[in-house]
DNA sequence: CCTAATATCTCGCTCATCGAGATACTTGCC
DNA sequence: GGCAAGTATCTCGATGAGCGAGATATTAGG
């Protein structure tokens, strides 16, 4: 062996690498399956927890939220509007603006993804006692703080 | 709140997706700063991981790592060669074959990258004793398991 | 040897995304 | 009120990643 020793904390983290190989891949799967691109899933999710917290959704705020430039988002606004799976309805408040709302169709959609995936996670976490849960749910926060800075 | 009432460990998934999402999003700014598409991060990714488990890599490889066909994968390895990442070497034993070497810029490239990360992940592993720590092993293992399963 | 299998590459095309700018509407200032 | 500046969205043309089909070179098996 020419490699360097490696800390013992070194395997976590290929299987956090690992985990979210996995999810990226089981994702680009599913969109590929149901006619729709990466970019397109991303897309729904951010509208279907949108929905779920009452916020409306827009195109500017959808393009921000994926990095997305204006005409992007357009083309991707009427991707997801030609498969029915939102509508766009204009703002009376704000007559430049557009709202997107989720088609019922997104929502089942959403769920045949993330149902499955979500219960066996839950079926997992059931295992885990309160202690346990809270070293997991430090942990994920504190990798997620690691991720955002610079 | 017209919300249905969610279960308890619902928490924990929503602060999982969060975590791949800032993940990724952090791969995507760092490739977008390097001048390189996600595809081709997550394309030195596998080299780096192929060449430190002395695992020979060649395009064919890569490709089916990717998910790409032969066509997106000899583009894929003209950008990375063009960046100096990598280089074609024709396999003595099998002349068909076309073995990937990765530069020492692309060590350095993955090191700038996953470096800092990795080194505010080992300190935060560092706060649990290794009950939590085998409590976390054995939750990502079971969701890799979990995302895998179709 | 000669056919089948394998590894890579080339060509032409599609389509997601970009930059630039057009259009429609709102807000604030005089 | 009315006009300038700001904001939200959309249109147009261009760029480039990735695909399907097929070409080329090399190896393996009967």
């Amino acid at each position: 062996m020419v490699q360097r020793q490696e800390p013992a904390g070194m395997e976590l983290i290929h299987l956090l690498r690992e985990v979210t190989l996995q999810l990226d891949l089981a994702g680009a799967q599913f969109a590929g399956r149901n006619g729709l691109h990466p970019t397109d899933l991303r897309a729904l999710i951010g509208l279907l927890d949108a929905a779920r917290a009452g916020v409306p959704s827009t195109p500017g705020r959808l393009g921000a939220h994926l990095g997305l430039n204006s005409a992007g988002t357009t083309a991707l606004v009427d991707r997801l509007e030609r498969l029915g799976l939102i509508r766009r309805v204009r703002d009376t408040r704000d007559r430049r603006r557009v709202l997107l709302e989720v088609d019922e169709r997104a929502v089942a959609l959403g769920q045949s993804f993330f149902g499955p995936l979500i219960d066996r996670t839950l079926a997992l976490l059931d295992t885990f006692d309160t202690g346990e849960r809270a070293a997991i749910r430090r942990f994920l926060d504190g990798v997620r703080e690691a991720a955002q800075s610079p």
